[in-house]
DNA sequence: GTCTATAGCTCGATAGAC
DNA sequence: GTCTATCGAGCTATAGAC
């Protein structure tokens, strides 16, 4: 009985089914809206059945938000550590803007989830999701303190502030962006462009 | 009987309890999730009471969605078109940012409301908010259009993808920011720098 | 204008059959 | 693993007293 061999036993694959119908559920209605009938339903079983995998909605819940930017995270990690080590400071930013979009329009269901339901979960699962939430912003403190290292960096750029205003714009294109009607990239170029450079020409920067 | 003697009648007194509290209560735990009791218990009445001067529960949610819309865009409105007509790009774009910003924390309980919930109110609901949150965009694009007529924008901006970067980005400080942790007012000056200087020096710029 | 009382539903969760 | 059946609670909305 070798390892190749064996599928995935019904037990995940029901699991699986349960978590991405209330990822899309939540993303579309919110939170307390959802009914675990409506999960179930969307999932193909009934509302008993789901206690057999989770223990509780909230638990559900919890373990939505926690893929949701895990995912993103992986990607903008695993594809900016790629990147040669002397890759300048602009390549830097624009291959992480651009991951994390990708990232959000893939497993879109679960990060959108995340953007629009974070702030209505009770406060017991929004601990649950905090230190992952903590680690992604970290990801890109590193990223940008690095980067003003290497230099290219406006010095009155508060890097702080930066990171603020990068993850927020990115994840509110989440409202708006259709990728049925638009390529990703697109996006992730314009909206690095304008990032990276700012609206004014040089006569206009400054305070 | 003059009209400064007047008091506001009870009715208009106890409307605006009721917006009230409905707007701190969504902002704080999404639509579905406030019960009409929770928000007459917050407007000091019985749930029954409410039906006096709302037909439904959706009836305030359209108003609070409108009214967080409508403030910002008055205040934003009225403060861009006060400046002189020669003034620069620079000091119209940062007026809009440090009075979106000011007017979404002034009114943060319907505006954090609106940003929080637009996208899990009933359909019905989103489509008697969607004329108001419209005439808010096309009131930027005019700054912004204008701004590029009198000079100063960057060729490689998108001015579109401008709009939806700057709103987004604002919108999303409700998520983070404390106005007393912190002055609004440095906020603004931190995200207009970046907005419209951008990250990098000038030789980092382009593509 | 606000109250009490309640009709009619739907909810999360559990128990026990299969 | 999934089902049926159900408990107790809480929901929106309404009716009618005051």
């Amino acid at each position: 009985m070798n390892i190749s061999s064996r599928k995935s036993p019904k037990r995940v694959v029901s699991r699986a089914r349960i978590l991405d119908a209330a990822a899309a559920l939540f993303r579309e209605h919110g939170y307390a809206a959802v009914s675990l009938r409506a999960i179930a339903a969307e999932a193909g079983m009934r509302s008993g059945s789901i206690y057999y995998h989770f223990g509780s909605k909230e638990e559900i819940v919890t373990e939505v938000l926690n893929l949701g930017i895990e995912r993103v995270h992986e990607q903008v990690s695993s594809t900016v550590t790629a990147l040669s080590a002397n890759s300048d400071t602009a390549t830097v930013i624009r291959t992480g803007i651009r991951n994390h979009l990708q990232a959000l329009f893939t497993f879109g269901a679960y990060t959108s989830a995340n953007v629009r339901i974070y702030g209505q979960v009770p406060a017991s699962v929004r601990r649950g999701n905090l230190a992952v939430r903590r680690r992604y912003e970290v990801l890109w403190d590193d990223i940008l303190s690095r980067a003003q290292t290497r230099g290219g960096i406006r010095d009155e750029v508060d890097l702080a502030a930066f990171r603020l205003l990068l993850i927020g714009s990115l994840n509110a294109t989440l409202e708006w962006f259709d990728p049925k009607q638009g390529r990703v990239e697109d996006l992730a170029e314009s909206y690095a462009n304008i990032l990276l450079g700012g609206l004014l020409t040089q006569g206009g920067r400054g305070s």
